[in-house]
Order: C-alpha cells, then sequence, then structure tokens
DNA sequence: CTGCTATTAATACCTAGTCATAATTCTGCC
DNA sequence: GGCAGAATTATGACTAGGTATTAATAGCAG
C-alpha cells in the first residue's frame, strides 16, 4: 500500500466518504504509514476527524426524519382552494430518475398528481378509483413540475 | 426539575430519544442532579453513553442508503422473465397508507404496478407513455399486494 | 438509632483525537 | 557526494466524554 502523497490522499479521500467510522490509526494501517501522517492529510484535505464525520452523518438522519412527514403531498402545494383548485410543484432530483438516463420515473409523475388531486377534496376519505394517464414528454432530472388539480362539478 | 427517581428516569428516557446528542452533562443541568447519576440511571436503562448513540443513528443512515438503490423496482420481485413475464410483492407499511384510514395511497400501488411494467421490458429506455387505471377495492395496512405484468405481443 | 436507598464525590483509566515542536528520512539537483 | 527542502515520524501536553470502582454523605422508614 505504499505509493506517493498525492496518491495517498486521494485513496483517503474516496476511503473517508464510504467508510465515514474508520479511525485514524486504522487509516494509518490501511496505507501503511504513521497516524500523523494521516492526521497531516486530513488537515491538508480538511476532512474533520471520526467523531465529528459519524456527527455530521447522524445529523442528516435526523433532518431527514423531520423532513419527511411533510411528504404527505408529494410536491410543495403553492395554492390550495378546497374543492375549488390546486396548484403543486415538485423539483426532479435524483431520488426520482431512472441512474441511467436521468429521467423522471413515471410513478413519481403521477404520485404528485394523485397525492394533490386526493388534496384537494373536502373529505378525509377521498380515494383514487379511476386514473387515466398520458405522460406527454420525457421530464430531466433538473427540472420543475407543475401539477394543476380542478374539480369537475359535471360529474 | 427535582422530582423523584422514577419521573426522572422516564423523562430521561424520552429526553435522550428526542435528543441523541445531548451528554450527560447537559442532562445533569436539565435534570439537577450530578454527573453520576445520569450515569447511574443510563446503567439501570441500559442507554449507551453519547458517541455510541451517534454512532447508532448514523448507522441506520448509512443502512437506508444502501437499502435505497434496490428499491429501484418498487416491491420485491419474485418472478422475472424478460419480455415474458414478471411478479412482484409489496407489503402494505405504515408509510404507504393515509394516516388516518390506513389505507394505502393509490400512486404507491401505481408505483408497485408501473416499476414492474419497465423492468420486464428487456430495453435500457423503457418509458411508461400511457395508462389506464381502475382501482377495483381499498389495500389496508399490513396487506400484501402482488403484481403481475405480461408483454402482449400483439401490440 | 439503625438500615437502606439515593445521590454525590474522587480517582484511575480509556479512546480518539488536537496542537506544537523536534527529529528523522527521502528526494531532487548541482 | 553533499545539501536544501519536502515529507514523514516521534514526542509530550492537553481535551471531551466517557467507563469502572470505591467511598462518603443525605434522607427517610421502621
Amino acid at each position: 500500500m505504499k505509493q506517493g502523497k498525492k496518491e495517498r490522499q486521494e485513496q483517503l479521500q474516496t476511503t473517508i466518504a464510504a467508510m465515514p467510522f474508520i479511525t485514524d490509526e486504522e487509516l494509518a494501517r490501511k496505507f501503511a504509514v504513521s497516524v500523523q501522517t494521516i492526521r497531516l492529510d486530513r488537515m491538508e484535505l480538511s476532512i474533520p476527524e471520526v467523531r465529528r464525520r459519524i456527527r455530521d452523518v447522524a445529523q442528516q438522519q435526523l433532518d431527514e426524519v423531520k423532513a419527511l412527514p411533510i411528504e404527505e403531498v408529494i410536491g410543495e402545494v403553492v395554492d390550495l382552494q378546497l374543492d375549488e383548485r390546486a396548484i403543486s410543484i415538485l423539483d426532479i432530483g435524483p431520488e426520482h430518475v431512472f441512474s441511467r438516463t436521468r429521467i423522471a420515473r413515471g410513478h413519481h409523475l403521477f404520485a404528485q398528481a394523485n397525492s394533490l388531486a386526493v388534496a384537494i377534496i373536502d373529505d378525509q376519505l377521498a380515494l383514487t378509483a379511476k386514473a387515466d394517464i398520458r405522460f406527454s414528454r420525457q421530464v430531466n432530472q433538473g427540472e420543475r413540475v407543475i401539477a394543476k388539480a380542478g374539480i369537475d362539478k359535471n360529474e
């Protein structure tokens, strides 16, 4: 595992990214250098210590737990008049797309429309019974999808 | 904040559950007891130390990150013959239902069907163009939904 | 007042570091 | 070969947030 400083530091980056729990001592063994060298490397690359890294990962987890329940409606509702009309916005991120093509998966678009349609109805027990869907074009990662829902009073 | 041992320990449980990052010293101040008392309480309740708690939270996060990509197909695929037929199973959990009624939200059922339909097609770039959906009955939390996909060679 | 529980204190030790300083080793270059 | 400068290693003092152990003290019931 002996190598130049540059390669070691590059590998250090990716190793720590993949295994944030690894200590300096373990890294030192892995790269066959002293613990002090690892520490100098971390300094230069401004990589924090294990406990800090673990804390950061845990913080993300807590943030996500708090963010999830808001997702009852998929996409952000920007306008909602019960039994009238509603609009929601969904930003297509990496979690919505096929990893190969970066094109949004159909069910996420349906989910946005469906959850907005259910939200607009002023009834505790609104359920989807029927849906006729046409996907008119592809949506790519980074695009913003706007859903509009309205009530057809003639039905 | 002075109180009996029992109440303190109960509150300690919930406090730590809500704020896993809190140290014994901070807890001691919060409950107006000594640090040693907090430590005895943690022993009795078998609550690990801060760094251990943070590590556990972070571990969950990493497990989830690893679990997500498997979800490329929603539900578990139990049979797949490319360009022929496929079957997947989805267990309806609390994350799939309306919190009030415990009935599965339509877009999760669609997502299962849609992702299986896309998976069965032996093409890197299969996309959903059209869908006619009828929801024939409600699905409740705890139920298991089986999706079957087939290719219509006549189209 | 004795006995028991609860609480607090004191001490040694641990991990995984930081920070600063010094010594050593390696490398390129004339 | 010699030597400067970079890279590496070593050393010692200090930190947070603990564990584990032993001992002292406070409060109260019988």
